[in-house]
DNA sequence: ATAGGGTTAG
């Protein structure tokens, strides 16, 4: 037989990942250096399996050589597993280690034949039936009274987890001696256990190694092995809370063991996702505390949760915090921070930022350069509050910086900008000129322009231009059709809200719960009830369910159209299906029952909503005091409206006011109304237009033109603006007594009640 | 990083 050939294949490199854990527990220890060097031993191992390859096993025991080779000073457990290992089955591994064990009888002999037992278990371990097989030599190894090794256990334990055996593993682990329960083989056991799904299992073995007195703590593998399963969903669902993960995470920092980044930050954002803030916001605390190395993406994480909970203080605090702890932010970092600024339409604070980044001149010396990303976030933040002449500066900055030139996203902001404040031809200035730089437009694009021409009454270029776009291949998605549809309901054209809707059912795209809640508002605010439940029947079919707003939608149409009976089946179904009504609901029925006359059952409905936990607010007053006030109970809606800021601690506000101050005005009690004017100004709330109009209705009536002055100049004083009932009113009135010259200076701004010098 | 929506009192 050729050894050469032989050993080579029987060293085969196992996997690098079985390597990696076997290599954690060295293998029998080197000969001491006082004895013979290596050379000799391995001079020895080759005479014996020389020796012994070439006796038959029946007469090893007669040759005396064999014996004098391997017997005569004690061997080596080194030496032991190195001739075991070479022989070329198991089963002849096993005849060898029964010579052995009839030739080494003192207990020193008992961690060789430890050692020569696990050669026979590798051997085993590669062969074909290996299950089985290596089952059978455990319970021959125990029968024996031979320990096993510490990679016999591991070996064993792995082998029978990866066959599925775990029943076998855990045996193994339980039977072992509890002394040479390491760290490693403990390591082995919990992924075993892990891969299998047994998460508490895991976790019990986990413990007793977490334990501050732990005399086998865990290591950094321990940390891998037992982090990444459980960020997997369905180990999330297997029972392990956060709560739990918070805890562990903090135990594995007390034996300076720490997740890495990526985990970390997955862990944070996931907290955050699930309105857990504070628990990511302890971990990351608890982990600088015990000082771990943490990186930006970690505390980026929380940053982002934070921002998305309006919390700038802690915000604030974790990038001190960061600047402690010699954390370096990225440019995820700026780009967190600029975009919650933006949303908060607090730009000049974002560009603050934004300039000190890359400006690395200050005593931070941070100096990160801002990505297209940055950009973008900022021209959209600027575009958002009006100042798009801005935005296209920072476009122009954009084009000048490395890297970072426009895209189709910078265009995108920069039209909804000039779209939204009403310059539509702007808008298509740059849809224009984003082609000719070679940027395709997108159907966010078409979205932006199409959204823009909408609002601002230009809806037959809106289809216009949907449909040239279409014709260039440029197709629309849900958002295009809902934003048509919403405009033709808003002009009251059901018809073509309606032919859009089968259009976009015909056009192949997928339509969302959107499109359908704005055909079934439509439908209800133009009173077709019967339609809207149709749509919401085809809602339904596909698959989609009426939310809450849907549902006050449908209550509110069907109250204004007096079908009472139609609003409860709307709330029987509600309650069916465990969806509570929100105040929105009740303030509905209350205002649909009080301006019916039936006060007493609007009481009714407050009562229940009471007890359902809401309370009644601004909205609810208002409802009963406007009832009030239609049915000519004005001296009533006061008595409500003094209560409701007393007793009920709610604050009016300009609409209740607005009700009121109209009523009174209408009742011929124009001086109480003026008083409820002063009253606003106490209390600090704003008369608006809407105010003003009723003020000035009821003033004509009475004639009261010098009050009327000295409100238009108030109206001036305050940029408030008025429309075109205030002119109507105004024109009509001033023209009727010859104050037209009043009228001229009020429109163009100017003070009128004092007299022209 | 960019686009659409509906409800209650005026």
């Amino acid at each position: 037989m050729n050894l050469t050939k032989q050993s080579k294949l029987l060293f085969k490199p196992p996997p690098l990942l079985l390597l990696r854990r076997l290599s954690a527990e060295p293998n029998p220890p080197p000969p001491p250096l006082h004895q013979s060097p290596q050379d000799s031993e391995s001079s020895i191992m080759t005479q014996a399996l020389d020796l012994l390859l070439q006796t038959p096993q029946n007469e090893w025991n007669a040759s005396p050589q064999l014996k004098h080779l391997l017997f005569s000073s004690s061997p080596t457990p080194r030496l032991l597993i190195q001739i075991t290992r070479r022989f070329p089955s198991s089963s002849e591994a096993l005849t060898f280690f029964n010579y052995i064990r009839s030739n080494l009888v003192s207990e020193e002999s008992i961690p060789s034949l430890s050692y020569a037992f696990q050669a026979v278990f590798e051997l085993a371990s590669r062969e074909p039936d290996s299950p089985e097989k290596l089952f059978d030599l455990y319970k021959a190894c125990k029968d024996q009274n031979v320990p096993l090794s510490i990679n016999s256990a591991t070996l064993l334990i792995r082998f029978f987890g990866k066959v599925n055996m775990v029943d076998q593993s855990l045996l193994v682990y339980n039977e072992l001696d509890p002394n040479i329960r390491n760290t490693h083989i403990r390591n082995v056991l919990i992924d075993v256990l892990l891969r299998d799904g047994r998460v508490r299992d895991a976790l019990i073995v986990l413990d007793e190694m977490l334990d501050r007195e732990s005399n086998f703590p865990p290591n950094d593998l321990t940390g891998d092995i037992v982090f990444y399963p459980l960020m997997k969903k369905e180990h999330v669902r297997s029972g392990v809370s956060d709560e739990e993960i918070v805890a562990l995470v903090s135990k594995f920092g007390e034996h300076g063991v720490f997740p890495n980044t990526l985990w970390l930050s997955h862990l944070i954002a996931r907290f955050c996702r699930n309105r857990k803030c504070d628990q990511a916001w302890d971990i990351l605390h608890e982990l600088m505390k015990l000082g771990a190395a943490l990186e930006a993406a970690s505390c980026n994480a929380l940053l982002t949760g934070l921002g998305k909970d309006g919390d700038f203080k802690r915000m604030n605090q974790l990038l001190v915090e960061m600047k402690e702890n010699d954390i370096e932010p990225d440019v995820v970092t700026f780009g967190i921070l600029i975009n919650r600024l933006c949303k908060s339409y607090k730009v000049d604070e974002a560009l603050e930022v934004f300039e000190k980044m890359s400006g690395g001149k200050d005593s931070d010396g941070v100096s990160v350069e801002p990505d297209a990303i940055i950009y973008n976030t900022l021209i959209d933040g600027f575009c958002k509050v009006g100042r798009q002449e801005e935005g296209l500066g920072l476009m122009e900055r954009m084009r000048l910086q490395k890297g970072c030139a426009p895209n189709v996203v910078t265009y995108n902001c920069l039209i909804d900008g000039f779209c939204k404040s009403g310059n539509i031809e702007r808008g298509q200035e740059l849809f224009d000129q984003m082609k000719e730089e070679g940027i395709m437009p997108n159907v966010i694009t078409l979205n932006t322009l199409v959204d823009g021409m909408c609002r601002h009454g230009r809806i037959s270029s809106a289809v216009e231009f949907f449909r040239e776009m279409k014709s260039k291949g440029l197709q629309g998605n849900a958002v295009t059709y809902s934003t048509l549809i919403n405009a033709f309901c808003n002009v009251n054209n059901i018809q073509e809200a309606m032919k859009w809707f089968d259009d976009m059912c015909g056009a192949g795209c997928s339509v969302d719960a959107i499109v359908y809640y704005v055909l079934i508002s439509g439908l209800c605010q133009a009173g077709r009830m019967n339609d809207a439940s149709l749509v919401v029947s085809n809602l339904k079919e596909a698959g989609f369910c009426p939310d809450l707003v849907c549902y006050n939608v449908l209550i509110s149409g069907f109250c204004k159209k007096n079908m009472l009976d139609k609003a409860y089946e709307v709330l029987k179904e509600m309650d069916d299906i465990g969806m509570k009504p929100d105040s929105v609901t009740y303030n509905t029925l209350i205002s649909y029952l009080s301006k019916s006359g039936n006060f007493s059952a609007a009481g009714r409905v407050m009562k229940k909503m009471i007890k359902e936990g809401l309370v009644p607010n601004v909205v609810t007053y208002g409802a009963i005091i406007h009832a009030y006030c239609l049915n000519g109970l004005v001296d009533e809606a006061m008595k409500i409206f003094k209560d409701m800021s007393s007793a009920s601690k709610v604050a009016p506000n300009t609409v209740i006011y607005n009700i009121l101050i109209d009523s009174l005005c209408k009742n011929n009690q124009v001086e109480l109304a003026l008083s409820l004017m002063d009253d606003m100004k106490v209390k600090g709330v704003r008369p608006n237009t809407n105010t003003y109009n009723a003020m000035f209705k009821g003033l004509r009536e009475k004639n009261m033109l010098e009050k009327a002055f000295k409100l238009m100049d108030k109206m001036i004083e305050h940029a408030c603006h008025p429309d075109y009932i205030s002119m109507e009113i105004l024109t009509e009135w001033l023209s009727a007594v010859g104050q037209t010259e009043k009228l001229k200076k009020f429109v163009q701004g100017y003070a009128v009640s004092v007299a022209p010098a």
